[in-house]
DNA sequence: CCTTTCCTGGCAGTAGCTGCCATTTAAAGG
DNA sequence: CCTTTAAATGGCAGCTACTGCCAGGAAAGG
């Protein structure tokens, strides 16, 4: 709204902030770390220094950056996040939201494949890290903001009205499980059976069929 | 299932374990004592030493008995999800699932009331506060599981096959976004609108019908 | 050059916890 | 009664996650 990033006449003084690009990229970087050390010794025995070295910068920017060791999982789980995300903007406007992602939505964040396999992993991380568990769940969460924007627009209400909230939130829920169930299967099978979990994606997302898209009439 | 709390000859000696009602009831306490400081200070001016002092037990046990100060909140907001719990045990079998929390379900946990608005209040303060929206969000996912030995039996199926653990996050999210609706709204227009709250609740819960009971035959 | 603005690092301090051990409490046996 | 056993609690030391504060250093314009 009033994002007033320039004032009107004057030019600008100073050292320019640094490029959100940049900003990502680094906390990105700090986090390919963190998930290394994390997966290597453990969540509790790696300390915020050690992933400040690795990262090669200082402890006191790392908790610039991240306000808590757990959180540095952050930007690697997002990418999973992300790529559904761009999945459901793509969403046709004559096509059933389930058949949708049941279809198009596969798991496959255009990252590097060794991204795509620490995302995975600290996704199983999760289960038995309680910590890590949380910042996954509120991470879903503040992305059902995103998921109420598309819905909010299809149906024609607004992002913040109680049944689009819903409608998201029922949508990140499947999300949610869907991608546990992927990440469980990828650590146990290995991650060859991808195509096929495609298929039990599709499945959980054809759950939400009634849910997520039709039926906007039974309301008040 | 393996619960043996009687060795099969002897006789038990020395101190009993306290009752888990007894473990209950303490644990509840000292959080109505923190979410009444929480609310009059703020989270991160209330010390755990406070806490304590303010539940009359020392500061070690209250480490022992809660793994953060920020959990000190949880036996409160078990309570709304614990009324939920019932409600939706007692779902039956001729009913359609969302019909029936939706006529049923009204936010009324067997509390004093003093402690029902102590849970709204927290569930507000899960908005600005991220450390309790953590707990709220996690202790959400926790009663997935009985949500999930329901359904798994209304619907045959294992509590862990991913169509009843899909559902059951389902009801969740829908629990979860009616829950700080009701919040939200009683912070604001005070509790007295509670019954028109009730059709609120229950336009989310219809939001499931779908989702939530027939259909279940169009997975493979 | 200087100035401004942003970024980063170092250093001190706090508080949220944890481990360890002593003390107390509630039961049963002698 | 006293002893024994197990569970609960408290006190203390210590560690680490994290914060505030300030001092440079880097990138822009004057």
């Amino acid at each position: 709204m009033s994002d007033i990033r320039e004032a009107p006449g004057g030019t600008r003084r100073g050292r320019p902030p640094l490029t959100d690009a940049h900003r990502r990229e680094q906390r990105l970087d700090i986090s390919r770390q963190a998930v290394r050390l994390f997966r290597a010794r453990g969540v509790a025995a790696t300390s915020g220094e050690e992933i400040a070295r690795a990262a090669g910068v200082s402890e006191r920017t790392l908790w610039r950056l991240f306000r808590s060791k757990e959180s540095c999982v952050e930007p690697l789980l997002s990418l999973a996040l992300d790529a559904f995300r761009e999945v459901l903007r793509s969403w046709p406007p004559d096509r059933d939201l389930a058949e949708h992602l049941a279809a198009e939505y596969a798991f496959d964040p255009g990252a590097p494949p060794e991204d795509v396999e620490a995302v995975l992993a600290v996704v199983r991380m999760t289960r038995d890290e309680p910590a890590l568990r949380a910042v996954w769940l509120v991470l879903h969460e503040r992305a059902e903001d995103t998921f109420a924007e598309v819905i909010g627009a299809r149906l024609a209400l607004p992002p913040g009205s109680l049944e689009v909230r819903a409608r998201a939130a029922v949508v990140n829920a499947a999300l949610r499980v869907a991608t546990d169930d992927l990440a469980r299967a990828a650590g146990e099978e290995g991650l060859t059976a991808l195509t096929e979990q495609k298929g039990r994606i599709g499945e959980v997302m054809r759950l939400l069929a009634a849910a997520g898209t039709e039926s906007g009439e039974n309301h008040t």
